[in-house]
DNA sequence: CAGTATCCTCGAGGATACTG
DNA sequence: CAGTATCCTCGAGGATACTG
Protein backbone atom coordinates (compact mmCIF):
# COMPACT_ATOMS: atom_id res chain seq x y z
CA UNK A 1 0.00 0.00 0.00
CA UNK A 2 1.23 3.74 -1.16
CA UNK A 3 0.98 6.20 1.49
CA UNK A 4 -2.06 8.01 -0.36
CA UNK A 5 -4.02 4.74 0.07
CA UNK A 6 -4.32 5.07 3.29
CA UNK A 7 -6.46 7.65 2.64
CA UNK A 8 -9.34 5.43 0.94
CA UNK A 9 -9.38 3.04 3.21
CA UNK A 10 -12.19 3.02 6.10
CA UNK A 11 -10.12 3.17 9.15
CA UNK A 12 -10.34 6.32 10.70
CA UNK A 13 -6.22 5.72 12.06
CA UNK A 14 -5.21 5.50 8.84
CA UNK A 15 -7.37 8.32 7.02
CA UNK A 16 -5.67 10.52 10.03
CA UNK A 17 -2.29 9.03 9.42
CA UNK A 18 -2.70 10.09 5.49
CA UNK A 19 -2.49 13.26 6.59
CA UNK A 20 -0.07 13.71 9.34
CA UNK A 21 1.74 10.47 8.72
CA UNK A 22 4.62 11.26 7.34
CA UNK A 23 8.82 12.46 8.15
CA UNK A 24 7.47 16.04 8.62
CA UNK A 25 4.32 16.84 8.88
CA UNK A 26 3.87 16.34 12.72
CA UNK A 27 7.15 18.81 13.12
CA UNK A 28 5.97 21.66 10.89
CA UNK A 29 2.25 21.56 12.79
CA UNK A 30 4.57 22.02 16.08
CA UNK A 31 6.34 24.94 14.60
CA UNK A 32 2.44 26.22 13.93
CA UNK A 33 1.26 25.94 17.23
CA UNK A 34 4.34 27.08 18.50
CA UNK A 35 3.27 30.54 16.67
CA UNK A 36 5.56 30.24 13.35
CA UNK A 37 3.42 31.24 10.83
CA UNK A 38 5.90 31.92 8.03
CA UNK A 39 7.74 29.85 5.92
CA UNK A 40 11.59 30.94 6.18
CA UNK A 41 11.62 30.98 10.12
CA UNK A 42 9.88 27.07 9.38
CA UNK A 43 12.24 26.24 7.29
CA UNK A 44 15.30 27.58 8.67
CA UNK A 45 14.14 26.05 12.48
CA UNK A 46 13.40 22.61 11.16
CA UNK A 47 16.31 22.27 8.37
CA UNK A 48 13.65 20.99 6.26
CA UNK A 49 14.25 21.21 2.02
CA UNK A 50 12.27 24.10 1.00
CA UNK A 51 10.67 22.20 -2.05
CA UNK A 52 9.52 19.74 0.90
CA UNK A 53 8.27 22.05 3.36
CA UNK A 54 5.97 23.60 0.58
CA UNK A 55 4.68 20.88 -0.44
CA UNK A 56 3.66 19.84 3.35
CA UNK A 57 1.93 23.31 3.88
CA UNK A 58 0.39 22.42 0.75
CA UNK A 59 -1.42 19.59 1.44
CA UNK A 60 -1.94 20.70 4.53
CA UNK A 61 -3.85 23.77 3.37
CA UNK A 62 -5.51 20.85 0.67
CA UNK A 63 -6.63 19.56 3.24
CA UNK A 64 -8.27 22.03 5.55
CA UNK A 65 -5.55 21.65 8.05
CA UNK A 66 -3.96 25.14 7.83
CA UNK A 67 -5.56 28.48 6.05
CA UNK A 68 -3.28 30.35 3.75
CA UNK A 69 -3.35 34.15 4.65
CA UNK A 70 -2.24 37.11 3.06
CA UNK A 71 -0.73 39.28 5.45
CA UNK A 72 1.18 41.79 3.08
CA UNK A 73 0.46 43.58 -0.30
CA UNK A 74 3.57 44.57 -2.01
CA UNK A 75 4.69 41.78 -2.52
CA UNK A 76 2.08 39.57 -1.94
CA UNK A 77 2.93 37.44 1.13
CA UNK A 78 1.32 34.16 2.86
CA UNK A 79 1.20 32.74 6.29
CA UNK A 80 -0.18 30.22 7.42
CA UNK A 81 -2.67 29.75 10.19
CA UNK A 82 -4.57 26.54 12.03
CA UNK A 83 -8.19 26.29 10.61
CA UNK A 84 -10.21 24.55 13.80
CA UNK A 85 -9.49 21.30 12.30
CA UNK A 86 -5.95 22.28 12.59
CA UNK A 87 -6.54 23.47 16.25
CA UNK A 88 -8.53 19.92 16.26
CA UNK A 89 -4.81 17.88 16.27
CA UNK A 90 -3.10 20.08 19.04
CA UNK A 91 -4.21 17.18 21.59
CA UNK A 92 -2.49 14.55 19.30
CA UNK A 93 0.35 17.18 19.77
CA UNK A 94 0.11 17.16 23.17
CA UNK A 95 -0.04 13.54 23.21
CA UNK A 96 3.55 12.98 21.59
CA UNK A 97 5.14 15.22 23.68
CA UNK A 98 3.66 13.80 26.67
CA UNK A 99 4.96 10.29 25.81
CA UNK A 100 8.04 11.80 24.87
CA UNK A 101 8.19 13.46 28.02
CA UNK A 102 7.88 10.33 29.84
CA UNK A 103 9.73 7.80 27.89
CA UNK A 104 12.21 9.10 25.77
CA UNK A 105 13.98 12.33 27.41
CA UNK A 106 15.31 12.70 30.51
CA UNK A 107 13.78 16.08 31.30
CA UNK A 108 11.72 17.77 29.33
CA UNK A 109 12.66 20.32 27.00
CA UNK A 110 9.44 22.09 26.64
CA UNK A 111 7.47 23.14 29.72
CA UNK A 112 3.31 23.43 29.42
CA UNK A 113 1.28 25.21 32.22
CA UNK A 114 -2.61 26.51 32.23
CA UNK A 115 -2.33 30.34 31.84
CA UNK A 116 -3.24 31.81 35.40
CA UNK A 117 -3.36 28.58 37.55
CA UNK A 118 0.00 27.27 36.54
CA UNK A 119 -0.95 23.67 36.14
CA UNK A 120 0.22 21.26 34.19
CA UNK A 121 -2.18 20.58 30.84
CA UNK A 122 -2.60 16.47 30.56
CA UNK A 123 -4.16 14.46 27.84
CA UNK A 124 -5.84 11.57 29.57
CA UNK A 125 -8.47 9.08 28.22
CA UNK A 126 -11.83 9.88 29.73
CA UNK A 127 -15.60 8.32 29.75
CA UNK A 128 -17.94 11.26 28.71
CA UNK A 129 -20.62 9.91 30.37
CA UNK A 130 -19.20 9.01 33.66
CA UNK A 131 -16.33 11.25 33.15
CA UNK A 132 -14.11 8.07 34.78
CA UNK A 133 -10.24 7.91 33.85
CA UNK A 134 -9.98 4.83 30.91
CA UNK A 135 -7.32 2.60 30.12
CA UNK A 136 -7.72 0.27 27.32
CA UNK A 137 -8.91 -2.44 29.08
CA UNK A 138 -12.16 -0.23 30.36
CA UNK A 139 -12.47 -0.06 26.49
CA UNK A 140 -14.48 -1.96 23.86
CA UNK A 141 -14.75 -1.61 21.06
CA UNK A 142 -16.77 -2.66 18.26
CA UNK A 143 -15.97 -2.66 14.28
CA UNK A 144 -18.51 -1.94 11.21
CA UNK A 145 -18.82 -4.81 9.01
CA UNK A 146 -17.50 -2.65 6.05
CA UNK A 147 -14.30 -1.29 9.09
CA UNK A 148 -10.59 -2.20 7.30
CA UNK B 1 17.86 15.02 8.57
CA UNK B 2 17.74 11.64 8.52
CA UNK B 3 14.56 9.32 10.11
CA UNK B 4 16.75 8.63 12.44
CA UNK B 5 18.40 11.18 13.73
CA UNK B 6 15.00 12.76 14.94
CA UNK B 7 15.80 10.19 17.90
CA UNK B 8 18.91 12.78 18.52
CA UNK B 9 17.14 15.77 18.50
CA UNK B 10 16.21 17.14 22.16
CA UNK B 11 12.36 17.86 21.52
CA UNK B 12 9.69 15.18 22.64
CA UNK B 13 7.74 15.24 19.64
CA UNK B 14 10.51 14.58 17.57
CA UNK B 15 11.82 11.42 19.84
CA UNK B 16 8.44 9.72 19.95
CA UNK B 17 8.02 10.49 16.28
CA UNK B 18 11.10 8.51 15.57
CA UNK B 19 9.64 6.08 17.23
CA UNK B 20 6.20 6.08 15.66
CA UNK B 21 6.98 8.22 12.63
CA UNK B 22 6.95 5.93 9.67
CA UNK B 23 4.15 4.68 7.25
CA UNK B 24 3.27 1.56 9.17
CA UNK B 25 3.98 1.47 13.30
CA UNK B 26 0.84 2.99 14.29
CA UNK B 27 -0.85 0.70 12.56
CA UNK B 28 0.80 -2.38 13.45
CA UNK B 29 0.15 -0.96 16.87
CA UNK B 30 -3.55 -0.42 16.24
CA UNK B 31 -3.53 -4.37 15.25
CA UNK B 32 -1.60 -4.86 18.53
CA UNK B 33 -4.36 -3.06 20.51
CA UNK B 34 -7.01 -4.58 18.60
CA UNK B 35 -5.66 -7.73 20.47
CA UNK B 36 -3.66 -9.25 17.72
CA UNK B 37 -0.22 -10.65 19.00
CA UNK B 38 0.88 -13.07 16.48
CA UNK B 39 3.17 -12.26 13.03
CA UNK B 40 0.62 -14.24 10.79
CA UNK B 41 -2.55 -12.34 10.99
CA UNK B 42 -1.06 -8.67 11.95
CA UNK B 43 0.77 -9.27 8.20
CA UNK B 44 -2.51 -10.63 6.70
CA UNK B 45 -5.05 -7.92 7.82
CA UNK B 46 -2.34 -5.02 6.90
CA UNK B 47 -0.93 -6.43 3.76
CA UNK B 48 2.25 -5.60 4.50
CA UNK B 49 5.35 -7.03 3.45
CA UNK B 50 6.81 -9.68 6.09
CA UNK B 51 9.93 -8.00 5.66
CA UNK B 52 8.86 -4.75 6.84
CA UNK B 53 6.63 -6.29 9.34
CA UNK B 54 9.62 -8.18 11.21
CA UNK B 55 11.60 -4.99 11.26
CA UNK B 56 8.31 -3.23 13.01
CA UNK B 57 8.33 -5.52 16.08
CA UNK B 58 11.76 -5.65 16.30
CA UNK B 59 12.27 -1.84 16.28
CA UNK B 60 9.57 -1.74 19.13
CA UNK B 61 10.71 -4.76 20.83
CA UNK B 62 14.19 -2.92 21.17
CA UNK B 63 12.51 0.49 21.97
CA UNK B 64 10.37 -1.66 24.88
CA UNK B 65 6.92 -0.49 23.73
CA UNK B 66 6.47 -4.50 22.68
CA UNK B 67 8.21 -7.64 24.76
CA UNK B 68 8.33 -10.53 22.91
CA UNK B 69 7.20 -13.76 24.89
CA UNK B 70 6.92 -17.47 23.77
CA UNK B 71 4.12 -18.86 23.72
CA UNK B 72 4.83 -22.22 22.47
CA UNK B 73 7.75 -24.67 22.93
CA UNK B 74 7.61 -26.97 19.47
CA UNK B 75 8.89 -25.55 17.73
CA UNK B 76 9.20 -21.98 19.35
CA UNK B 77 7.12 -19.51 18.65
CA UNK B 78 7.23 -15.66 19.90
CA UNK B 79 3.70 -13.33 20.16
CA UNK B 80 4.07 -9.64 21.02
CA UNK B 81 2.19 -7.90 23.74
CA UNK B 82 2.14 -4.25 24.51
CA UNK B 83 4.41 -3.22 27.69
CA UNK B 84 3.56 -0.74 30.40
CA UNK B 85 5.18 2.18 27.88
CA UNK B 86 3.29 0.59 24.47
CA UNK B 87 0.59 0.85 26.58
CA UNK B 88 0.71 4.57 27.51
CA UNK B 89 0.64 5.15 23.54
CA UNK B 90 -3.15 3.92 23.82
CA UNK B 91 -4.44 7.89 23.91
CA UNK B 92 -2.13 8.54 21.29
CA UNK B 93 -4.23 6.13 19.31
CA UNK B 94 -7.23 7.45 19.87
CA UNK B 95 -6.50 10.76 19.89
CA UNK B 96 -6.15 9.77 15.87
CA UNK B 97 -9.52 7.74 15.77
CA UNK B 98 -11.11 10.88 17.29
CA UNK B 99 -9.47 13.37 14.81
CA UNK B 100 -10.30 10.91 11.81
CA UNK B 101 -13.64 10.34 13.38
CA UNK B 102 -14.65 14.03 13.79
CA UNK B 103 -12.77 15.20 10.14
CA UNK B 104 -12.19 12.22 7.86
CA UNK B 105 -14.46 9.89 7.58
CA UNK B 106 -18.70 9.99 7.58
CA UNK B 107 -19.36 7.19 10.04
CA UNK B 108 -17.13 5.76 12.27
CA UNK B 109 -15.67 2.44 11.30
CA UNK B 110 -14.70 1.63 14.84
CA UNK B 111 -16.93 2.27 18.01
CA UNK B 112 -15.38 2.93 21.03
CA UNK B 113 -17.54 2.41 24.47
CA UNK B 114 -16.51 2.41 28.34
CA UNK B 115 -17.40 -1.34 29.26
CA UNK B 116 -20.34 -1.53 31.74
CA UNK B 117 -21.45 2.50 31.64
CA UNK B 118 -21.72 2.62 27.69
CA UNK B 119 -20.16 6.05 27.43
CA UNK B 120 -17.95 7.06 24.69
CA UNK B 121 -13.97 7.35 25.64
CA UNK B 122 -12.58 10.48 24.66
CA UNK B 123 -8.84 12.43 24.60
CA UNK B 124 -9.25 15.64 26.06
CA UNK B 125 -7.07 17.82 27.22
CA UNK B 126 -7.82 19.24 31.14
CA UNK B 127 -5.28 21.03 33.46
CA UNK B 128 -3.79 18.66 36.34
CA UNK B 129 -4.46 21.08 38.79
CA UNK B 130 -7.80 22.60 38.57
CA UNK B 131 -8.98 19.85 35.84
CA UNK B 132 -10.68 22.88 33.62
CA UNK B 133 -10.64 21.50 29.95
CA UNK B 134 -8.08 23.15 27.94
CA UNK B 135 -7.91 24.65 24.14
CA UNK B 136 -4.22 25.51 22.60
CA UNK B 137 -4.90 29.43 23.97
CA UNK B 138 -5.10 28.10 27.48
CA UNK B 139 -1.47 26.49 27.75
CA UNK B 140 1.86 28.60 27.64
CA UNK B 141 4.72 26.94 26.26
CA UNK B 142 8.34 27.63 28.02
CA UNK B 143 11.38 26.52 26.14
CA UNK B 144 14.22 24.82 27.56
CA UNK B 145 17.48 26.72 26.79
CA UNK B 146 18.63 23.56 24.87
CA UNK B 147 15.29 23.14 22.95
CA UNK B 148 15.04 22.10 19.47
C1' DC C 1 10.87 36.51 1.59
C1' DA C 2 8.40 32.72 -0.14
C1' DG C 3 8.48 30.01 -2.79
C1' DT C 4 9.47 27.07 -7.73
C1' DA C 5 12.33 24.16 -10.67
C1' DT C 6 15.76 20.55 -11.18
C1' DC C 7 18.48 17.01 -10.25
C1' DC C 8 19.95 13.46 -7.43
C1' DT C 9 20.40 9.92 -3.71
C1' DC C 10 19.17 6.60 -0.76
C1' DG C 11 16.41 3.99 1.94
C1' DA C 12 11.75 2.49 2.99
C1' DG C 13 8.83 -0.61 1.51
C1' DG C 14 6.91 -4.36 -1.97
C1' DA C 15 7.37 -9.10 -3.83
C1' DT C 16 8.77 -13.55 -3.66
C1' DA C 17 11.30 -17.67 -2.47
C1' DC C 18 13.04 -20.05 1.10
C1' DT C 19 13.72 -22.24 6.08
C1' DG C 20 13.40 -24.27 10.84
C1' DC D 1 3.70 -20.36 11.49
C1' DA D 2 7.10 -16.89 12.00
C1' DG D 3 10.09 -15.30 10.29
C1' DT D 4 14.86 -14.53 7.04
C1' DA D 5 17.15 -13.51 2.67
C1' DT D 6 17.21 -11.20 -1.76
C1' DC D 7 16.24 -8.33 -5.16
C1' DC D 8 14.02 -4.49 -6.88
C1' DT D 9 11.33 -0.13 -7.46
C1' DC D 10 9.90 4.18 -6.68
C1' DG D 11 9.08 8.13 -4.32
C1' DA D 12 10.20 10.96 -0.33
C1' DG D 13 13.33 13.98 0.85
C1' DG D 14 18.06 16.65 0.38
C1' DA D 15 20.68 20.24 -2.15
C1' DT D 16 21.09 24.03 -4.83
C1' DA D 17 20.12 27.61 -8.17
C1' DC D 18 16.82 30.57 -9.58
C1' DT D 19 12.60 34.02 -9.54
C1' DG D 20 8.88 37.54 -8.63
Amino acid sequence: MRHDELADVNCSVARTWAVVGDRWTMLVLREVFRGQRRFEPIAERLGIGRNVLAARLRSLTDEGVLERVAYDDVPVRHEYRLTPKGEDLYPLLVALIQWGDAHQVDTPPVTLAHRGCGGTPEVRLRCAECDDELTRRDVEATFASDAW
